[in-house]
DNA sequence: TAGAATGTTTAGTAACTACTAAACGAAGTA
DNA sequence: TACTTCGTTTAGTAGTTACTAAACATTCTA
């Protein structure tokens, strides 16, 4: 049984789709970023219009956000006005990318909140009842270390190349 | 300066809320952690509402949500209808079950799809141009790598407890 | 058995998101 | 100058989501 390589084409784009909903950005992308992965040479604007049924509006805004994540790059040509984009092919930079950009969201200062509580609590500066006090400052001291290891997980992942990534991630199953 | 317990306990529950809505969960699940994990002892229904400003309906169903991802654990009294509700303090075992709990979701049909395709292509069941067929074959495989390489991080990850966590975290901070 | 206490389910809603269609702008070309 | 060609912006929309309000179900108690 064999199988149209069209169709291969569009059930890719149509996982990359799924898989970038998941990942709370919308399927528009993923397909996006599909058909620029999959395509030998760059696109122009127009050509992601044809292969994945959208319209030059949302192909416009959204190939921008790729773009601001490192995931796609536009590049033009000399004597063509037309823009030319392609797939970024180093997942782990933009992984970097991807990860700076949410470090100055409010995510962050919803972080940064819980850090202040924190504080806080611990330069006695609170009123209210002092066991109840005593409670609450080591629980959330005890969120804080999560974040903090949290933190530095992801910021230890984001420094490493695809050589350095894999080592680790095979030293981590060896470990069981 | 001083702030009042009643304040802080606000604060602290609102960048909770935030922090839950940027991992993708209902803020009002946020909220509700937030109560239950700086109360010294498991709170009612009644009581989250009352504290959260939420309707019961919509505890309800949160905190069984909740529940299900082994971030509070119900639990009942003798000669107590009531239902009582106590957050999980270890973080570590919640990541584990948040992850397991994925990994029967639509994300890994599609991350399965994207495995279907480069199998089709190695497998040389797909008609089409030799050179294009093998330009997507690489790239594809390229991507089906990535995907391998974080997923075994993440299961590495889920199977550490806290200590292994924070070592784990340590050297590959150290790793530059 | 009626009534109260507790939790669940359902119908509806307000806000948001990812889009489409189409107007617009800018910049080359006849 | 008018006419294309390309990209952006805007107004509107269908679908989704996180909730509220209220009906409902269950179980204990008087």
């Amino acid at each position: 049984m064999t199988t149209n390589l069209t169709q291969l084409k569009q059930d890719f784009t149509e996982g990359l789709s799924q898989i970038s909903r998941f990942w709370g950005f919308p399927k528009g992308m993923g397909a996006i970023f599909a058909v620029l992965y999959i395509s030998p040479s760059p696109l122009s604007l127009d050509e992601i219009v044809q292969q994945t049924g959208l319209t030059k509006g949302a192909v416009s805004t959204e190939v921008r956000a790729l773009a601001r994540l490192g995931l796609v790059h536009r590049s033009s040509r000399l004597a063509d006005r037309k823009d030319y984009y392609e797939a970024e092919t180093d997942f782990y930079k933009s992984i970097r990318a991807i990860l700076k950009e949410r470090q100055n969201s409010e995510f962050d200062s919803a972080v940064r909140s819980v850090r202040e509580t924190l504080e806080k609590l611990e330069s006695g500066s609170v009123s209210g009842e002092e066991a109840e006090k005593q409670f609450i400052l080591e629980r959330v001291r005890a969120l804080q270390d999560f974040f903090d290891a949290l933190d530095s997980l992801t910021r230890a992942v984001s420094k490493l190349d695809s050589l350095g990534f894999s080592t680790v991630t095979k030293v981590l199953s060896i470990l069981k």
